[in-house]
DNA sequence: TAGATTGTTAATCGATTAACAATC
DNA sequence: TAGATTGTTAATCGATTAACAATC
């Protein structure tokens, strides 16, 4: 069965099309053409008929693209159709905040448990979900079917954490540590960085008062 | 003065340069080549060449980069040689989070205000920054000088309040809300969209388990 | 049927990689 | 000077846009 790689271009925008299709959705429009979706997202409708044809025909020439079926085709590609069991590496202020997130269970993305190594943390409760030793990790892993592994831990830790979930069978993990984890290539690592995100903003702002002295 | 455009991919791969740089420094490494550089990003190096050619040439051949001097440069390039002072509007689980994370101070981006609708966060300090009453904001803003806005919002409330933010000056916005927001041009404004984060990860689960039993 | 709009091929644009002359 | 490595041009690759035949 050939398949063609889907680039991570196309990945990073098929999100984007599931929110706009969920809003169409809400408010009762039942269907789309390229164009008009093209309008409202700001990017070429072109693209969005390649993007959509790297996973088959989901349109009808003539009528455009029914939103309730392609919301859930796209809802379907990105896996959004099964849930996940997550557990939360670090319970500091991001991980509880994570934790404490609702949305996420919404969308099938379940958080089963949270590990940290201070003391002071333990047994507490963040929505139900309760904070354990880091050693308790080994046996919890073992007793757990988990899919999902978020790290909100100090950089320093990140990574000897990530081989220990990767050596008890983890195989994707969210990062929120400043470091680049060094895994099998078979672990999915989304990396989320903020502190790169903020910078990216500072370069901007430092690039627009350039633009503005100049012009 | 003929400035030719720097492409975002090339923005979005600084910060992890610095990043390199910063651990090259703190580990006392005094001079790179692009070479070996290359090796630890895992990265061409001749991408690194081209990166850093559009800023001028900061290397010397047969050296390579001297650590420290390019770690500043790109620094400046980041606009991380200035300092900003930044909001916070939603004083939730994820703002406070943001609140809470000292790295950024360190970096020059210092939080001194937090805003939100809830009455009982009311006077409620976190880290010494006090959430005030989003309808103070108006006086607040006229008042310092506060050059980023971060959104930690529900998305209804994220469109309004930050047209209010631009109608009050505000030119950059860092936005964890859900959803685009359509602004003038001359505001800057950079998304963190975790659940999409969330949801190329479902993708590459989901692709990764498909590989496995097609192999 | 006529009109609309997709699916898809071809053209363009931009980003990455390779190669090497310049030069420290 | 010889060796190393940059800065930069040229070649390749991939992604985006344009165009239009297919078809609902």
């Amino acid at each position: 069965m050939e398949e063609k790689e889907i680039s991570r271009a196309v990945i990073k925008r098929l999100p984007r099309y599931y929110r706009y299709l969920g809003e169409l959705l809400d408010s009762g429009v039942e269907r789309i053409s390229s164009n008009e979706l093209s309008d409202r997202m700001k990017v070429t409708a072109s693209q969005i008929r390649q993007d959509l044809n790297n996973f088959g025909g989901f349109g009808q020439q003539g009528y455009g693209y029914n939103v309730k079926f392609l919301y859930h085709e796209i809802g379907k590609i990105l896996g959004l159709d099964k849930t996940y069991n997550m557990i939360i590496l670090g319970a500091g202020n991001l991980g509880q905040a994570l934790a404490n997130y609702v949305r996420f269970e919404k969308r099938g993305f379940r958080i089963i448990g949270m590990f940290d190594v201070n003391p002071q943390l333990i047994g507490k409760k963040i929505r139900g979900i309760e904070i354990r030793m880091m050693d308790e990790l080994p046996d919890f892993l073992a007793e757990n079917d988990i899919q999902i592994a978020t790290l909100t831990l100090p950089k320093a830790a990140a990574e000897e954490v990530a081989v220990k979930l990767v050596e008890s069978g983890i195989k994707a993990i969210w990062n929120f540590a400043h470091t680049d984890l060094h895994l099998p290539d078979d672990v999915v690592v989304e990396n989320v960085h903020l502190s790169e995100s903020l910078m990216q903003l500072s370069y901007n702002i430092t690039k627009n008062q350039r633009d503005r002295n100049t012009k």
